[in-house]
DNA sequence: AGATTTAAATTCC
DNA sequence: AGGAATTTAAATC
């Protein structure tokens, strides 16, 4: 069972919306691939240490509460608050999961940013996926393997203190192994989100959020 | 120029 | 008990 056979025609979506939201949901790899490919990415990838491990929040350093990678074409870096890190060069696997990927969805990204949350202590916080180079018209999609992890979303103006705060519900969704959450604009806009704490958690869970950057921010 | 950003400690259910 | 909300600064866009 590989990634590269798996049936685009045959993928079968649950779609998801709400005000300016609009996501897909599927169950993209049956058991035994997830499990192959979680394998090969446990064999195969080494997170950033050091400096690029860190963040810079209210004027204090962090390590930041997972593991982190990314990987992609040559010349786009990833920014986030304070740190910048380069795109390493794509892996044999990391290409096989994005040609598919591509394929499914008619985009093509070129970039991948691979969390790995070592337990149920490991996170992230409320933000949004829309850095200014990134294509806005182009969808996120979010690959989930490993242990099942809840994924929050929060409209905007529900978030905000004060008079203006509006009254929209969050969303959660429980993301399974194996699966694809295609974030479609203007979701990103408009909805944070995060992967709080969850004490029960054990198992390792690692996220791969495939991205289109603009044009010119690649290297020619 | 004012909104936005991110994690941790603390308080509050 | 464990989650959700609140508070924290300085730099960036």
């Amino acid at each position: 069972m590989d990634v590269a056979k798996i049936d685009c025609e045959r993928v079968k979506w649950r779609k998801i919306t709400a005000e300016g939201l609009n996501l897909d949901y599927t169950i993209l790899l049956p058991k035994v691939c997830a499990d192959q490919v979680l394998r090969q990415l446990e064999e195969t990838l080494e997170y950033f240490t050091g400096d690029l491990a860190k963040v810079k929040v209210f004027g204090r350093w962090h390590p930041i509460p997972r593991q982190q990678v990314a990987h992609g074409e040559p010349g786009i870096s990833y920014k986030f608050s304070g740190t910048t890190v380069p795109a390493l060069p794509w892996t044999e696997l990391l290409s096989e999961i994005r040609d598919k990927l591509n394929e499914l969805t008619g985009h093509r990204f070129d970039f991948v940013l691979i969390n790995r949350y070592r337990n149920g202590n490991d996170h992230m916080g409320e933000h949004r996926d829309d850095e200014s180079e990134l294509d806005s018209s182009a969808p996120i999609a979010s690959l989930s393997l490993g242990q099942r992890r809840t994924f929050v979303l929060k409209h905007k103006d529900a978030r905000k203190p004060g008079p203006d705060k509006r009254n929209v519900p969050p969303v959660k969704l429980e993301l399974e192994h194996g699966s694809l959450l295609m974030m479609n604009p203007p979701t990103n806009k408009i909805w944070y989100h995060s992967l709080p704490k969850k004490k029960s958690a054990i198992g390792v869970r690692i996220n791969m959020t495939f991205r289109k950057y603009n044009a010119n921010v690649l290297k020619k």
